[in-house]
DNA sequence: GCGATGTTTCGGCCGGGCCCGAAACATCGT
DNA sequence: ACGATGTTTCGGGCCCGGCCGAAACATCGC
């Protein structure tokens, strides 16, 4: 047993770093970032970031991708994403009231971004609200499931969720806490399999200049057929 | 977001520390125990101790309960004892191939012990399987779910779950893999409520020397009636 | 090949925090 | 009231580990 805490307490110190958390943090949208960028976020020198970066890495909380004389960094796994998001989403609860400024330049981000690997924002939201009031998902406390209406309407979408449902231990749908807007929007397989068809189809592009999300005008006619979803105010 | 991932470094590094990580993971059966008897555990002064707990109590880590002149420790919440259950669960996948060795004494934790506020051990997974067997519950990837014949079921049986469930967050059920069996057992509300029952019937007791249970000779009857389980082996 | 750019390794500095023991405080039993 | 027991506060020592800059290494563009 004493084993098993000593690794949980390793883990545990590699999170507990400002510069890390930072770094995790970062990566928390699913993108892939460079050694150099993450220190700029951090805060700290390239060789500093250097170190973290390996043990993050060998600790297999990240997964680095080598690309001609970049690093690439992500989060290693979804399980990975879902213990941080806890963390985060404790440690957000335990904050004392403290008024989310939310600048001009949030806006973008409030409509629409990713959390890891599926879609938050009121995009996100929206989604989900449309799923749930079709009754093609349920929530229920921190877990959910698609209906069986839902296999058949979703896979009708081009979203084929059923296909790997049982492949993996990965639960294919549940709610997770949207940063923003504070109410659920759609994690899971489910999630991910909806986040990635958009960007596939081209209904959905980052933004240049940062993590939030543009809607193309394929998308916009997307979100009404498929969700019922006009306009995000 | 910097003021996010500094509450994150925060919680990760009070994880983060042997001492402090030992005294969760001892914590995390659901029992409450004494400052000393932490200190003891994590092998430390109980000085060293005491200020650790401080700081797990103030962070809501913990909560505290004072009784004469005995503090008596526990895991403050449900989503505590998830999150920390998770970083385990992943600390032990990453750690390499090492053999457990089961000794003796382990025999009776293995038969039958509490994992937080649940049944786990042989036991708690032969409950499990019970319920999957019989349709009552369903497991899928990490989140579960209670279906209607499983609500009358375990109501006939005693074991109320559906008044509350719809009353909080917490999943009604979910899979909790089993850290001596590595199979799933129940946790969640029905989990903690198939708990909660068992102790206030008298079908089971804390053995005097540790964390094992034994199960009485009503208990015996009782598991073979609800669950037709006759024997643990 | 040769600079420019991105990344890692190494050495050395420095501060935070973990540890303990002594003493104060709290509570129980008698 | 008075020790015994459990717990916390305080002070001081020590060491781990984060930080940086310089230099080595890797890769790109030309």
């Amino acid at each position: 047993m004493n084993l098993n805490t000593n690794r949980l307490a390793e883990i545990g110190a590699l999170i507990g770093d400002p510069a890390r958390a930072a770094m995790l943090g970062a990566l928390m949208d699913g993108r892939a970032l460079t050694a150099g960028e993450l220190a700029d976020i951090a805060g700290i020198a390239p060789s500093t970031a250097s170190g973290h970066l390996a043990r993050l890495t060998e600790a297999r909380l990240l997964s680095l991708e080598k690309q001609g004389r970049h690093r690439y960094f992500r989060i290693a796994s979804p399980e990975i994403a879902r213990i941080i998001e806890s963390l985060m989403q404790f440690a957000a609860d335990e904050a004392p009231a403290r008024r989310i400024v939310t600048g001009p330049k949030d806006a973008a981000l409030r409509r629409a971004r990713t959390c890891y690997d599926h879609l938050a924002g009121r995009l996100g939201v929206a989604i989900g609200e449309s799923l749930l009031r079709d009754d093609l998902i349920r929530f229920e406390g921190d877990s959910g499931l698609v209906t069986e209406r839902g296999l058949d309407r979703l896979a009708g979408l081009g979203i084929d969720v059923g296909a790997v449902a049982a492949k993996s231990a990965r639960p294919v749908c549940r709610p997770c806490l949207d940063w923003s807007e504070r109410v659920p929007h759609v994690a899971g397989r489910l999630g991910a399999a909806i986040c990635r068809h958009y960007f596939d189809q081209g209904y959905l592009r980052r933004q240049s200049g940062g993590r939030a999300l543009d809607i193309t005008p394929p998308g916009q006619a997307a979100l009404r057929r498929m969700f019922g979803i006009s306009r995000l105010d």
